[in-house]
DNA sequence: CTAATAGTTAGGCATATGCCTAAGTATCAC
DNA sequence: GTGATACTTAGGCATATGCCTAACTATTAG
């Protein structure tokens, strides 16, 4: 088992749960701060912060606190490990399709 | 939030548990029996069993029984979900570097 | 300086999760 | 037909998880 899966491992663990996954979308675009962060959600600050401590502690996000405001960026590659294993996880037809050129057919998304 | 996010969380909280990855790892190369799938762990059958309930609910896998025999597969395209959301969570940044094609540096996996 | 703001720490709770054992069903080999 | 094999169902348990409230610290505005 390749040194990666503990960085996988938490990755993974951190990305299985919908409030952090709508932290992550959001930080996409730009970094944010906490109360920017908890407003969408009806969740007690703890909580919220609770999730950034794990997004954080599993090397997706870093903070940094300034005076009593602290924002939270979307640490760049933090998802390559993920996105290298899916890579891994292709069966036969779907590597033989990738050699064939033949690709799922991508709808361009209206932004 | 788009409608895949159902689809995608089921994923992502299949994949959180590193025995159900380790089994969506040795199906990428091929269909495996249940009992095969099973003999790397030293579980309870019951318990692998349950994983692959959560796999195949999730529907990263599908399986087929035959007489008493149960084969496993990983269904084709099943991490596509996953992989498009992650397409989706790259920083600015990393999109600058995407359009002046700077890429990570992938070194060629000894096969 | 005081009150407000922004976040932090600590403890608790209900539910989910990942494992177990026991018992059972269905199929197959001899 | 009997025993072995492969899986399935049911129930249980310890721990983890995702939320809460209360109390607190640090900073800032007026």
């Amino acid at each position: 088992m390749p040194k990666y899966h503990d960085e996988l491992d938490a990755v993974l663990r951190a990305l299985a749960d919908p409030t952090r996954r709508a932290v992550v979308e959001r930080l996409a675009s730009s970094p944010a701060v906490v109360s920017e962060l908890a407003a969408p959600f009806s969740m007690a600050l703890p909580s919220l912060l609770q999730h950034l401590r794990i997004l954080e502690d599993a090397g997706v996000v870093t903070s940094e606190k300034h005076g009593r405001v602290r924002t939270v960026s979307l640490r760049p590659g933090a998802l390559d490990v993920l996105h290298l294993w899916l890579g891994e996880q292709r069966t036969p037809a779907e590597r033989q399709a990738d050699r064939l050129g033949v690709h799922l057919t991508r709808t361009t998304p209206k932004d």
